[in-house]
Formats: structure tokens, sequence, C-alpha cells
DNA sequence: TAATTATAATAAGTATAGTTATTAAGTGTA
DNA sequence: TACACTTAATAACTATACTTATTATAATTA
């Protein structure tokens, strides 16, 4: 088997999802909703567009993605003042709640990922894949 | 901004989906879909939960996907002579024409993810992402 | 100022990927 | 042989992620 660095991508990025999600459900979360959050934790205040530009994803997607999060009341939309066809995005209590609690599950899942590479081959993976992402950035 | 290995990985496997789904539309099918051809062309006559493990896919989705191809024309179910339960799995001359169409678009993908890194960080690369493969591969 | 263009959010529709649960058919064992 | 166990496929449901198209509002330009 040759191993193609595509399929080693799909490969390795989809059984990343999974392990997170075995775990974080029964925290009640998925892997992409907790990236918003923490992703929404560094940068409150923020706008759908903004936060969907930060997390490399369709406007669309983020849209439907804080529909659910909202009705899980994890996120609060509130409208600028500024622009009123905007939203800012804020955390709530729970959902600062949850990344407390998920913490230690991200954490594990690097270990268990990245477990037998050595901290100069670990720089080089983050290099090349920063090489990637930015050959492929539009 | 701090890059973590877990979102470079996320952002640069759904780049490199969302590059190669922009050209393959056009042609008429997706990636998932592509992969799930090229897997077939080297082990023809497997059945779906062989195919699905080779392609680290759970069953039904390799199944909801068999589904579409097979409606698009592209894939055939034969019973299984030795297993009543069992299909198996078989390109059509469609599927094969396919193929060679996409072969260039997967060719160029992996050029420009891949431009600018030497052979040696690309053999580093390769072996890091088998060593994350196997780490969570259970 | 009026018309045009751009932007923020979202609707409708589809594909991929997972969950649990079900059906049908093999396999093994008492 | 009869029963339990396993396996192959798939149904129903949900989440993510994309497409094109629409609505409302802002910004720009003629």
């Amino acid at each position: 088997m040759e191993d193609t660095l595509a399929s080693l991508f799909s490969d390795t990025s989809r059984l990343m999802r999974r392990y997170f999600d075995e775990r974080a459900r029964e925290i009640g979360i998925t892997r992409p909703q907790w990236q918003v959050l923490t992703m929404l934790n560094r940068h409150e205040g923020i706008n759908q567009g903004g936060l969907a530009e930060l997390l490399v994803v369709e406007p669309i997607t983020l849209c439907r993605m804080v529909d659910r999060l909202q009705e899980a009341e994890l996120v609060e939309r509130r409208r600028d003042p500024n622009d009123r066809r905007a939203w800012l995005l804020f955390l709530t209590d729970r959902a600062r709640q949850l990344l407390t609690d998920l913490k230690p599950v991200g954490e594990q899942l690097v270990q268990k990922a990245f477990a037998g590479l050595e901290p100069g081959e670990l720089e080089q993976l983050r290099r090349a894949l920063r090489c990637v992402r930015d050959n492929l950035t539009r």
C-alpha cells in the first residue's frame, strides 16, 4: 500500500475527529462545535463572517452551527449597534463551563495522536502543515 | 496565533477537500466519491464492509455513497455467490473514464498543496502522518 | 441624491459522516 | 438440531460543509 499524502491527510483528520467525538459526546458537544466555542472564547464580540473566516469555513456553515449552539444556550447573538445586518457573538456561562470540561479531552487527543514523535519532528510537522495551508489559502 | 497541530490538521484537510471539489465538480464527482472509485479500482470485487475498512469509514457511510454511485452508474453491485448477505462491487466503464479524467486533478492538487517542501520534508511528513494514523487506529 | 455595488446573514438543497437499531444470513456450540 | 452469537447491509436520524440564491442593509459612485 502506497499511502499517498492525500489519503494520509484524510485518514488522519477523520481519525482525529472520530476520537474526539467519541469522548466529547458524553459532555454533549461535537468537535466542530468545540472549535467554534474555543475560537469564540478568544474573540468574543466578533461577527459571524469574521468567525467563519477564522475557522476557514463558509459563512453559511457557521450560521447553521451558531443556530444549534444558540439553541443549546452556548452562544448568544446580539445585534451590532453599528451595522444592523450583523450579529455579534458571545459565549454563555454554560459554554465557559463546557470549555473547562473539554480541555483535558483535547489534551489527551493531542497526546495520543502525536505519541512517539520527537519535539523536533512535531515542529517540522507544524511547519509543513502551515506551508500546505498557506499554499491552498486563496 | 498559535496554530495548534489539531487546528492545522482540520484546516489543511478542509482546504484540500475544497480545492479538489471545486475542480472535480465540472467533471461531476466529489472527492470522497473519487476516493471510493480509486480504491475500488485497486480492489474490484471487494464487498462493502471491506471497502469501508480500506477507506477508514463506517459501513453505513460507504453504503450511502455506493447508493449514489450506483444511481450515477459508476458502480455496480453484484450478489456474492458465497454469502447471500453481501454485495460485491465493480466499476462501470463510465467510472473508468472518470478516473482517467480526474487523474490530472489529483496530481495538480498534490503539486499545489506541497509546493515549496523538499523531498526529504515530504518523506518526513509522510512518516509523521503514518505515525499519527497508527496511533489513532483501533 | 439616485442608482449601483458590496456585504452580512440565511434559505433551500445535496453530500458526507457519524449514531443507534433492524433485518437477514452465516457460524459456532451445547 | 436448536440456540446464541456474529456479520453484512441498511434504515432513520443528526451534524457538518458545501452550492446557488435571496433579503436586508451599507457603501460607493455617477
